[in-house]
DNA sequence: TGTGTCTACTAGAGCGCTCTAGTCTTACAA
DNA sequence: TTGTAAGACTAGAGCGCTCTAGTAGACACA
């Protein structure tokens, strides 16, 4: 086989020949600093673009003393990551750095995730509900500006940027209670990240609201467990709770579904609310009310938290935790009760 | 601030002196090769670990000839491409390469996606859903291997793996006629990747079926538009379409969503046939019958094909296609019209 | 004893950039 | 005239690896 990175392999060189200036020149128009007039600097590029040159970015991070790279972990397919990553972009690049992405999948693991980054010497991590025993997160805290998205931990020198979930069921029982209901379930997310924060929040609302009927509901992350909570729901409807707090949009959208199948009608019969504001859920037809996360406010927190480390670096300051306000979006799942 | 980079950084250098060895042999056991001793192997990685290093893959990438890495974009949200994503790991992992992600958003086109990659200096692309232009991609597959996935292009050393999106309509309309449907409407993806092939598809399937009647419906690629397509059919109902094969699968959902919310049966009133098996296409209170899109199939062939251009590198090969066959997937969405 | 073959290891020249410390002009002030 | 300062440019030593060419030593064989 042939060298396969051998197929042309123009450098810096090449173009330096071409416009007949040193290397160094070269380097200096494509980083955009001063040092260059503009004549040359023109007869470089015209030089550069008739090689069809870009700059080598191994070889550019390697020489540089930073390398300018947040390294990102996101669970591939899960929805809100992907609205975060699309703000990361937005504000890493704002802040003159460019992301790697690193996917958790079922066969790709948080650990090998992580490491990649870390091989690659990003100047900062951000990992998106990530998993890992918060003693791991330390460890590699201790070396470069790690942040947690989504997720609360404790750990020496890791920061978190999270929604205030327990804020959030305040919010959602709130508007229920508001509406007239007494009894409001909760569809719980189990061991997901913030699922026990929101159930916190569920429980100290209820009480707040004169210590009404706590219902948990097994559900999760998935429209599928969403679903599957509906089916005992439905059984027992008559003496039911008359609303339901999902975990998040996916899961609440998946009991709507199920929960109507069976003849009930959301929100005559049960008021639903979720939890993330996926673009789903403001869809005409879904009009979901739901708790919003505002995944570009923990985007720019994130990035901030790792600049922030990046500027106070060999002062080991204790972590930091941005908790975004979250904002309760009104539509049509939600009405009050007993309307039948 | 002081650099960011400096903090410990580690190198070959440090694990060489701690094990008392020189550099090159440290990077021999790195990189797994023969020529070191058993002995030798573990006091360098026990050094290694004692240190917490772990090779730079930049310099790595940077000294070796090759980079053995693969460059991916993909659309940040889209659930298929997250399906295909995580196939892609497993495959170029089982080729001893690693993935570069390169998300698409809103706010990144695809223009600077693909030179992120460039400049990495992957060996090979892989573009999901890319809608460049084909001189444009024909241009880039000229200095090296490119591969278009889920989009058919005609271009010069760009290769295409694909479903048989005709072939899937096909499988969709028959399904629907065999249950005893006259009139099927085509949910369509407009300009979307596959939309012309599918729209090709399903008028040769009413064509094989003796001519049934056609109707297209404007939908596209989310529920939103599969929603807003219900609305104009639920008015004509009476004389309308008693099955319809959307485009994909949520396209299908919002369909069938907001069809029932305005009292239509699913399908009793009307069959829905969707296309790609997303996951919640499986789950039990969906149960939408579906024209799967196999994303492994699809990844394996994606990194087959990049691969193969790899080895024969130098003879520029005429582009190849594969296209890969889409399976029925018979769930609760259809069923024989007129059970009214 | 010499020759050859293995295995285990090392020296050092890259890889394609960056960036510091220069050199060389030219301009302008004293 | 000299001094000096700014602007335009270059030489060359890194950055942290890889990998070829080579050395040293052990062992076998004639």
């Amino acid at each position: 086989m042939l060298d396969p990175m051998a197929t042309d392999r123009i450098t810096m060189e090449d173009v330096a020949a071409r416009a007949g200036v040193s290397r160094a020149l070269v380097s200096i128009v494509f980083r955009g600093v001063p040092g260059a007039s503009e004549t040359t600097r023109e007869r470089v590029l015209a030089a550069a673009a008739e090689l069809d040159y870009r700059p080598d970015s191994r070889a550019s991070r390697l020489g540089r003393r930073r390398t300018r790279t947040l390294g990102v972990t996101f669970a591939v397919g899960a929805s809100f990551h992907g609205d975060l990553l699309q703000s990361l972009y937005t504000h890493a690049d704002a802040a003159g750095y460019e992301l790697v992405l690193s996917g958790v999948t079922a066969d790709r693991p948080e650990v090998p995730a992580v490491e990649t980054l870390l091989a690659e010497r990003c100047e900062g991590l951000i990992l998106i509900g990530c998993t890992l025993p918060a003693s791991h997160l330390a460890r590699i805290g201790a070396r470069l500006p790690l942040v947690s998205v989504l997720r609360a931990v404790r750990a020496d020198s890791v920061d978190v940027v999270r929604t205030d979930d327990a804020a959030g069921l305040r919010l959602a029982v709130g508007h229920l209670v508001g509406l007239g209901h007494q009894h409001i379930a909760l569809l719980d997310g189990g061991r997901a990240p913030g699922a026990t924060e929101r159930r916190r929040g569920y429980r100290s609302a209820l009480r707040q609201a004169g210590g009404l009927r706590e219902t948990l509901l097994p559900g999760g992350l998935t429209e599928l467990e969403g679903a599957a909570a509906a089916l005992g729901f439905t059984d027992r409807q008559s003496a039911g709770p008359t609303a339901v707090a999902a975990f998040n949009d996916r899961c609440a959208l998946g009991f709507i579904d199920n929960v109507r199948q069976h003849g009930l009608r959301v929100p005559a019969d049960v008021s639903v609310v979720g939890f993330d504001d996926i673009s789903q859920a403001a869809y005409p037809h879904v009009a979901l009310t739901t708790v919003r996360q505002d995944a570009d406010r923990l985007a720019a927190a994130a990035v901030k938290a790792v600049m922030a480390r990046l500027e106070t670096l060999g002062k080991p300051s204790p972590p930091t935790a941005s908790v975004i306000e979250p904002e309760l979006v009104v539509r049509s799942s939600t009405s009050p009760p007993g309307r039948n």
